[in-house]
DNA sequence: GAGTGGTCTAGACCACCTT
DNA sequence: AGGTGGTCTAGACCACTCA
């Protein structure tokens, strides 16, 4: 029996929403803390006495806010609070992650070399066909993993990239060894649903929401130094933009 | 029958995935126009042969995706493209959706002089218990309600507002009307799942994906000119920013 | 009033994680 | 091996929309 699931009260709408409330509750009275793991569905239907459907509306709208989060087949656990990040500023993800006082992890999942397709050689100014360096990578902070990106350089820029430790910054990589220097960078983000394989990599269920940000990265010559697709739990983010008036 | 719904081919994982792509596929290839309506759970259930909720997952799937929404107790529809915003521009809602060949409109739900709490009075530097605007209103894209959001204005700087029509862009009345000038805004944004009231007052369901985006407009003289709290349908916004080296 | 999605039940079997 | 979430079935009733 878990003291903060209380039967009764059902006195709002669905039931689902009110078993919401009382996780949600437990929540934000520190009851269960970020990272906590809940009870299991089975023990949440016996003691709430509901369909375990029930319990499950009821913790994916809690996924939905960002309250949760599951680990497939393992559990439903607390989710620790989002990360903030400033595109406007030139910090990659390393050192912003560091500086709001978390832990931040790179893996390199593979690398390669591919041909450029039509739409990414002209995205690069490249001859189609022309080999173009691929990166595939995941970021967790502390211990969790929270977004699976594929970066694309053009290897004139960065001749034997793939021979370094990617398992860091790259743009520091980039300005160190190749004195590349990025001038401008275009973002784009869009909430989205983790398809199959980005959530398998980040041990969440096809469907999960999530954000999907695209980074091109120009350096003074307007050349593309950098592309970078990244795919976002979205309880992991949250944006923030300080603007004056244009320069 | 409908003819993009074919059975057999269950090769991949789970079915609900199966029928998703059957719909998604419809979608893609102009079958399914964007606003069109979709067949109801149960001609699907009928059609496909399997239980409604392998049904309803599937269209949750999609719906988290962005590719389809539901009316309340009406149905499902294929999702219209979503607006392109960008944060470091200084254009309104009115402008921008309109730059994108689309018809925006704005409805006043509500306004109101409230006293300001005391995280409020801080944020605009007056008083506790002073008076401040409220504003809710309800935007739309293409006749689609696509946000809600709140706005509060100190009345020192803007008396009388609310007896201006607030059905267009405020930004503009204020520059106007009360000679005020935004030069710093603070954006911020976060994937959200839609509460109660903002998903009835948007035709949606609680528990849908969201942004929930809050906006702070300063003056040249750093007073809080506005102050913004917005709810957007997760479909119906993707954010772009392009940024040059910092001035 | 017929049809729609919204909610809920009470089972079942599976794949996978954990121990 | 036992427990977990993932998937699926086959019903039911309700609140609401729409014609």
């Amino acid at each position: 029996m878990n003291a903060w699931i209380k039967p009764a009260d059902n006195a709002g709408g669905p039931q689902y929403l009110v078993i919401r409330d009382q996780i949600a509750l437990g929540i934000q009275t520190g009851a269960l803390s970020a990272g906590a793991k809940l009870p299991s569905e089975r023990q949440l239907q016996t003691s709430a006495g509901i369909a375990r459907g029930t319990i499950r509306e009821a913790l994916f709208q809690l996924e939905a806010e960002g309250l949760i989060y599951r680990r497939d087949r393992s559990g439903w656990y607390v989710s620790p609070p989002a990360i903030t990040y400033d595109p406007t500023r030139w910090a990659g993800f390393m050192t912003y992650v560091a500086e709001q006082g978390r832990a931040p992890a790179t893996e390199t999942l593979s690398t390669g070399t591919v041909p450029a397709f039509v739409p990414a050689a002209e995205v690069f100014g490249i001859a189609e066909g022309a080999p173009l360096y691929m990166i595939n990578r995941r970021r967790s902070i502390d211990g969790r993993p929270v977004l699976v990106e594929r970066i694309m350089v053009d290897p004139a820029m960065a001749p034997g990239l793939l021979e370094q430790s990617l398992d860091g910054s790259l743009t520091r990589i980039l300005t160190t060894h190749y004195d590349v220097t990025v001038t401008r960078n275009r973002v784009d983000m869009q909430p989205c649903a983790l398809v199959k394989d980005v959530a398998e990599t980040l041990g969440a269920k096809p469907g999960t929401p999530g954000l999907k940000v695209t980074r091109t990265s120009f350096d003074a010559r307007g050349r593309v130094v950098e592309y970078d697709r990244e795919y976002w739990r979205h309880d992991a983010i949250r944006i923030h933009v300080d603007l004056g008036v244009r320069a």
